[in-house]
DNA sequence: GCGGACTGCTTACCT
DNA sequence: ACAGGTAAGCAGTCCGCG
């Protein structure tokens, strides 16, 4: 049965059966709706619709999928209509399990069935039994669950996600619904993506070509525009200094602001006194809308609320929505009529999508893949201002306390910049969560939520229920065994990653930074590296040793985690990355696919890792340790090679080699021999005109042959540094970047000792605002867990603290000087400048500079420029 | 009591 | 809540020192 949404229309339950109308209750039903319901569905039908999200309904007991229609811009519910049933597997024979206690007098168990499954561990057929059950809380979710009582397997897998693998069902993908079925739409696909994706497919088999298609499929197929609104609230308390809480939702809404997609730009604001005249809100960019009674306020912001089927918020889950449902309820509005999904962590909305983006730019992933770490404080205003160079409109008295033309000025200002995150640059952040969506296959709502560990679980485990394997628990993984066979060198870690090799001294011009492509995918997929792959059950295997280690890997199955990451790696390489280049198409059309390339390699660059990570379902460090011992291996055996050949090394981190004045026809024979020997792909990364090394491992600069300069690891351009020695720091790299020839360099040492002069005595003489030298540290976690040291930021932080009254969390900045006086440590606002310990500084600055002088063969404290023997390193 | 050698903690970076 | 490797600064500890 088709449900339309009820943002639009009303719930519909066109042929429900009569049970299940009892079951389901009274909630939405509307049989006088039925009517215009079936003929929307003969008039509809054929449209295409993308699977968006599914979620559990409690009341029905059944789940529903959302489908967005691009046309209408609306959501459509699809209530199932199979009898799909929550169930779990146990390993128990049916007739073992029927006289459990557990089983035998449990109403909820429905249904035991034989079924054949594979066991990945042992590769071995087994039966086992499913249990099927009248709800999910039968499975698992309470004390009582079974999952408590008796030992089952796959328990633990949310039911409209194990619904979605069962019906075989692609978050992402356009279907159409006709005739009270769901069929998978025919996809098209842009020519020339068609051509290259054929060409890639010339040398695979039949199932490759297969699997290969089929993420093509998925993947390059269009991404509608999602209509939506973002909003905000914002809440009148008396006292200045308190939050709001959500749970109590005691203090009124004074305004809710609403920004959306189709150009809606509208404040809702409660005129508590009744003094608020609207002449106050001329000129304004946006529409104001004065309520004398706050139920009425928010009876009309659930309204537009419910117009869109998409609903962005910045921290909306723990706050914005949840507030706003309590409120709701508070001022007597029935429960029913208000479709929020309330959880402990999250909120969802019924009629649609909400993404929170506080959660989604909280990923790590996300902040360092995808947006390069260029926000470090999660906060809407320091994300907008990096990201769209806008924030927050700056209040100098609590909001409370601001006049309502203010008041609706800084609430729209937030939900505009909210809405904004989502749209700029054509819609990357819902495009980046669509892709994400369509390669984990996760709702949407799960995929700004959860971690790229989550999304790359789900897919894994899609595979296992595709092959038929029967997913394993972690303690038969951790049982399987296969022991470590490195020791880390690093105190703390688990097992030894990646060679760094040691930096050639000194200025060397001319060098071809080389690299393998995705190194640890490529080993995952080439050596087939998985949980159940390494050390596997076969004796024939046994032989296929890992080098230095005692594990081996299987030769007559291929590992599920390295199918599914060498599909993931071929589709980026071979169709995606190229079509991001592709001189052929326009700006717009490459930075589509930039994007798709960009979320690709997000999944793939954490696929390693995962196996590391004890919060992996398939944790299996032998796994983790192939990976980087293959990788290890790998690049020393190219750098013996390179050296071999007369090729000289002068540095290499993980998978990259800098080669000194390589010859064209060395490289390419390099990269053929790599093919060969190792089965992976060597490609020249860049060519620097020069690079400069100090003794220091990841620490160099280097200039690229147009000019730009790399700067990697130095001091001078973390931003703990003070502003005043990153701003001379960042002169000197521009003079460097001049430097053309060797004979150049004579000229630019003596004006880079110039320039650190220069810095030095600006400081002596005390030529700056404090602010220039205030150091800004992270605080990494909250104050009380600080138990063995206390650090000059935690000391900066407690005394805000106990002095200030102020309230610090982790994550914030701590501004601070380093001071003559006292505990030597002063937050920048409360420092006078006589305070300020200068000889520190000047300490500061030379250790800063003395990373970049020691790569180009300068010393400070001489007054003539010491050259290092340049000609050595040519 | 004080300073140097050392270790450990913490942050920020690289791949 | 993907991993390990590296640099740097400071906090804290131990030891020698008539």
């Amino acid at each position: 049965m088709l449900l339309r949404n009820p943002a639009v229309g009303r719930l519909v339950a066109e042929g429900f059966p009569l049970f299940m109308q009892h079951l389901s209750g009274t909630k939405g039903v509307d049989t006088d709706t039925s009517r215009e319901m079936i003929a929307d569905v003969s008039h509809n039908g054929g449209r295409d619709v993308f699977l968006v999200s599914a979620d559990y309904d409690g009341d029905r007991r059944k789940v529903y999928l959302k489908f967005y229609d691009p046309r209408t811009e609306e959501i459509r519910l699809w209530y199932d209509d199979t009898g799909h049933l929550p169930y779990c597997y146990s390993r128990e024979p049916k007739e073992k399990l029927m006289r459990n206690p557990h089983i035998k007098g449990n109403k909820s168990v429905l249904r035991l069935e034989k079924e054949r499954k594979i066991d990945a561990l042992r590769d071995k057929k087994i039966w086992v039994t499913k249990i099927s059950a009248t709800d999910p809380l039968a499975i698992g979710g309470t004390g009582f669950s079974l999952r408590e009582k008796i030992d089952v397997w796959e328990a633990d897998i949310k039911y409209y996600v194990n619904y979605l693998f069962d019906r075989d069902l692609q978050v992402g993908r356009a279907y159409k619904l006709i005739d009270g079925k769901i069929t998978g739409s025919t996809i098209y696909i842009d020519q020339h993506l068609q051509q290259i994706a054929s060409d890639a497919m010339q040398d695979m088999n039949e199932d490759e070509k297969a699997a290969f298609n089929q993420w093509v499929e998925i993947l390059a197929a269009d991404i509608p525009s999602f209509r939506r609104v973002a909003f905000d609230l914002e809440i009148y308390t008396e006292e200045r200094n308190r939050i709001p809480m959500a749970t109590h939702a005691s203090d009124p809404i004074v305004s809710v602001s609403f920004c959306g997609s189709d150009g809606l730009r509208t404040v809702l604001l409660y005129d508590r006194e009744g003094d608020i005249e609207k002449d106050q809100f001329h000129g304004t960019e946006f529409d104001v809308e004065i309520f004398r009674d706050e139920k009425k306020l928010v009876t009309s912001a659930l309204e537009i609320l419910r117009r869109y089927p998409f609903v962005v918020t910045f921290n909306g889950d723990s706050f914005d929505l949840p507030y706003f449902y309590r409120r709701c309820i508070n001022l007597g509005i029935p429960r029913k009529q208000l479709p929020f999904k309330i959880g402990r962590r999250d909120a969802r909305i019924e009629w649609g999508v909400h993404i929170d983006l506080y959660r989604f730019f909280f990923n790590r992933s996300i902040k360092g893949y995808a947006f390069g770490d260029k926000y470090d404080v999660i906060s809407l205003n320091e994300i907008s201002e990096n990201l769209l160079g806008r924030g927050k409109i700056i209040l100098d008295d609590h909001l409370s306390a601001v006049g309502p033309r203010l008041l609706v000025e800084y609430s729209f200002r937030d939900s505009e910049l909210t809405y904004e995150l989502t749209s700029f640059g054509e819609d990357l952040v819902m495009r980046l969560i669509t892709t994400i969506a369509r390669v984990s296959n996760m709702t949407l709502d799960d995929v700004c939520r959860l971690s790229v560990l989550n999304w790359i679980k789900n897919r894994v485990i899609q595979v296992h229920r595709n092959r038929g394997y029967l997913v394993p628990l972690k303690e038969e993984i951790k049982r399987k065994g296969g022991q470590r066979y490195t020791k880390p060198v690093t105190k703390g870690k688990k097992y030894v990653g990646a060679i760094v090799v040691k930096p050639e001294v000194g200025v060397h011009f001319d060098v071809c930074v080389v690299d393998f492509s995705s190194l640890y995918p490529s080993i995952m997929k080439e050596y087939n590296i998985s949980y159940e792959s390494v050390n596997c059950p076969h004796k024939e295997c046994r032989g296929t040793t890992v080098p230095g280690t005692g594990h081996w890997v299987c030769t007559l199955k291929r590992g599920m985690v390295s199918e599914l990451v060498g599909n993931i790696r071929d589709v980026r390489v071979k169709v995606f990355k190229h079509m991001a280049r592709s001189e052929a198409l326009d700006d717009e059309t490459r930075e589509f696919y930039n994007v798709i390339q960009q979320a690709l390699k997000v999944v793939l660059n954490a696929s390693y890792g995962v196996f590391g990570s004890e919060q992996f379902p398939f944790y299996y460090l032998p796994a983790a340790e192939s990976v980087t011992m293959y990788g290890r291996h790998v690049i020393q055996d190219t750098l013996a090679h390179c050296e071999a050949q007369g090729m000289k090394v002068i540095y290499g981190d993980t998978d990259s080699l800098f080669l000194q004045r390589p010859e064209e026809e060395q490289i390419a024979d390099l990269a053929e021999w790599v093919e060969k020997n190792h089965r992976l792909d060597l490609e020249i990364d860049k060519i620097y005109r020069y690079v400069a090394f100090s003794s220091r491992k990841k620490n160099y600069f280097g200039v690229t042959e147009s000019g730009t300069v790399d700067v990697k690891g130095l001091v001078g351009k973390k931003k703990n540094t003070p502003q005043l020695i990153r701003a001379a720091f960042r002169r000197v790299l521009d003079r460097l970047r001049e430097v053309q020839t060797v004979d150049d360099f004579e000229e630019a040492r003596k004006d880079v000792q110039g320039m650190v002069r220069e810095a030095e005595e600006k400081i002596l003489r005390g030529d700056f605002e404090k602010e220039e030298l205030a150091i800004s540290t992270t605080l990494g976690k909250a104050l009380a867990a600080y138990t063995k040291t206390t650090p000059q930021h935690v000391k900066v932080a407690r005394l805000l603290e106990r002095e200030e009254n102020r309230h610090v969390v982790a994550g914030e900045r701590m501004i601070y000087l380093k001071t003559t006086t006292k505990p030597g440590v002063k937050p920048v606002e409360y420092c006078n400048k006589e305070e300020i310990d200068v000889p520190k500084y000047v300490e500061l600055l030379r250790s800063t500079f003395e990373q970049l002088l020691d790569a180009i063969g300068l010393t400070l404290e001489r007054e003539a420029p010491q050259y290092s023997s340049l000609e050595s390193f040519m």
